[in-house]
DNA sequence: CTGAACGGGTAACATAATAACGTCTCTTCC
DNA sequence: GGAAGAGACGTTATTATGTTACCCGTTCAG
């Protein structure tokens, strides 16, 4: 129950990439979506940090590491794609996104971000989502979607901070 | 508690609007803060309506109005000023503000956003922070400030649409 | 083979926010 | 009264973020 997330200590953070784009490769394999190369590197970019990173980093990566001029519709299309099909998420108060960690199942999660390292982790827990239908449905609102984002300080920065 | 909220159904607005600019006249005086004829302006137009009013938006009426051409940093600096001293709340998901409905304390609240109508509002809810508070903390995480920000459609719509 | 659907490139535009600098008007203090 | 400083606001320019419109080449089903 206590775990320390994973974006929050140490770790061979190789193998985050490389699980989460096997995990999208196969996902995409057994629902007839094509992860191409392209979109499958925007998502490797992604996943490079547990931090959000702007579309406009993406680009600037894109744009000096190909050498090709990647253009703006370029990555928000792969994001796109990627937000559809649950491989991602998007951090609103950022204007950033951050890979998502359990693209297996559809969810609405909630994020904790790091105000000293910038990680951002992702939560689920049903509990906050019923607190928020349940406050909701109290004013008669029915909720859809739900955007929680929390700002704060992650268990590694706790101490050190 | 399951009172329909004030945006979600008919009522006078402009007593609204005149009951929200008179309370910040109360607050800025009583805190010596200088409710400028500016920043009262910009607090009435937010007001004009319960839908989330982007910073252009306003910009655009205080342009067209004024005949001169009014530049970002006013309005800005106006809606600094009002988000600081807690007259006005800033919805992340929508680059948008909106008037905050108890500027007499400080708190953070929670916002429904109706898909159809546009109007948003404001939640205070205890157990939604504290399931945020408490999810959090169980993975070694310290809220310092939450957003929550939720999509659906209201009491009004609920029906009609 | 053909032609729609899709992925992607390019240019331009639209919206959101900030930086840097100047001026004016207060108050405060001598 | 007048200098000094702070705060509010104007102006110009720039950066960041996101979208629209249009084009081209590939793929794949009919």
């Amino acid at each position: 129950m206590t775990d320390t997330p994973l974006a929050a200590r140490p770790h061979d953070h190789s193998r985050c990439v490389s699980h989460a784009l096997a995990e999208a490769e196969a996902i995409c394999a057994r629902q007839g979506l094509r992860l191409t190369a392209l979109r499958k590197r925007v998502l490797e970019l992604v996943w490079a940090s547990h931090k959000p990173l702007g579309a406009y980093d993406i680009l600037g990566v894109l744009s000096d590491e190909d050498g090709r001029r990647a253009a703006p519709p370029t990555v928000y299309r792969a994001l796109d794609f990627l937000l559809e099909n649950g491989l991602v998420h998007r951090i609103a108060s950022l204007n950033a996104f951050v890979g998502c960690s359990h693209p297996e199942h559809a969810h609405q999660g909630q994020f904790l971000i790091c105000r000293s390292c910038h990680a951002a982790t992702e939560l689920e827990q049903p509990a906050i989502s019923q607190a928020i239908v349940d406050g909701a449905a109290g004013v008669g609102f029915v909720v859809e979607s739900q955007t929680v984002e929390v700002v704060g300080l992650c268990a590694g920065c706790k101490g050190t901070a």
